[in-house]
DNA sequence: CGCTTTTGACCTGCGC
DNA sequence: GCGCAGGTCAAAAGCG
């Protein structure tokens, strides 16, 4: 994404607070907004630059209009790779998904539930075995508390990168076992969450067939911690990650409702080419666009550099 | 030295 | 019951 280079090489202050305002029920935010109008209102009356202060105001409140559109333009760029997305995978429905007519029913019965929904958006596989309390149920009693969740994120990696199965999720994982599968000469890799010891959480992670630059991540069950990227706050890579900067695509959690993040393609799709870029509702593009700026205003260090951009900018103007 | 990865063996479930 | 395939285990090797 080449936005933030683009619009505001002229603008010191390249933060934005006015999407902050979507999430007032972050206590960390709330703080911020206190400590900078009492700022403000200690400028007021200490400098009487009232003039300055509001054009800076003016100028913060543009700024944020700016971002606002941004945001919005991102959501919309989203929108549109997932169209694309979606398209590639009902062109190829059957190589992805279910490539073997041969697999096992409970396996079949998770791809059944999410080939419609997981391609999509990645969305968790919400409780597709709740129905479960028949008289099967004593039989795979294991089976069923870990295949609770399952979701699947497509990774997009560097071309040259054809051998690594690691995918960057924020999560830390233990590699526990490879295997060549039958319908997929690439190996498949299986991961445990090693974060926390009792995290149920395991994942697969193989090429996909059709592009083997693209990694296929199937999570299973839900992760019982917090995640280390609002731990390790500092960590390069997580926030890194949080941010959505790294220049191959990103994959969601799997404990929260799950959306797959392919920004990959941001320049073949910044063009509105897609035919059905319309297919989702406001609610959704909200949800989209809320879903960025809360891993912004989750980041502790975010609202750190806010708040220091801010009180910085108004002790330059104090200095004038 | 401890943690992670590798990899062959073993386990388990499903279809025939 | 048998064979197949996916999933897991655990000892060995690798690495910092």
């Amino acid at each position: 994404m080449d936005y933030s280079s683009a619009a505001y090489d002229d603008t010191s202050l390249d933060l934005n607070t006015k999407p902050l305002r979507l999430f007032d029920d972050t206590p960390i935010k709330k703080d911020v907004h206190s400590k900078i109008l009492i700022d403000f209102g200690r400028q007021l009356s200490a400098n009487e630059e009232s003039g300055a202060l509001l054009e800076e105001l003016q100028r913060v409140s543009a700024e944020n209009k700016k971002l606002t559109e941004m945001l919005t333009v991102m959501g919309e760029s989203y929108n549109s790779l997932r169209s694309q997305l979606l398209d590639y995978m009902s062109k190829n429905p059957e190589k992805e998904l279910s490539p073997i007519s041969k697999k096992r029913k409970s396996e079949s019965s998770n791809n059944n539930n999410t080939n419609s929904n997981n391609i999509i958006n990645g969305a968790v596989n919400g409780n597709s075995e709740s129905s479960s309390s028949d008289g099967e149920s004593c039989k795979k009693p294991r089976e069923e508390t870990i295949k609770a969740k399952i979701s699947r994120a497509y990774v997009r990696t560097e071309a040259s990168d054809t051998t690594s199965l690691v995918v960057k999720d924020g999560y830390q994982w233990r590699k526990y076992g490879q295997k060549v599968t039958r319908d997929n000469p690439c190996p498949r890799a299986y991961f445990k969450c090693s974060f926390a010891p009792s995290c149920p959480v395991k994942k697969k992670v193989q090429r996909s067939v059709e592009d083997q630059s693209i990694l296929v991540a199937t999570y299973e069950g839900e992760h019982n911690h917090s995640h280390p990227s609002q731990i390790e706050a500092t960590s390069g890579s997580n926030r890194l990650m949080t941010l959505g900067s790294v220049p191959c695509s990103t994959s969601l959690a799997s404990s929260a409702p799950t959306i797959t993040l392919d920004l990959t393609k941001s320049k073949s799709s910044a063009d509105t080419k897609s035919p059905k870029t319309r297919t989702e509702t406001p609610e959704v593009r909200k949800f989209l666009v809320e879903q960025m700026a809360s891993s912004l205003t989750k980041d502790p260090d975010f609202t750190k550099a806010l708040a220091a951009a801010i009180s910085g900018r108004i002790l330059q103007h104090n200095s004038y």
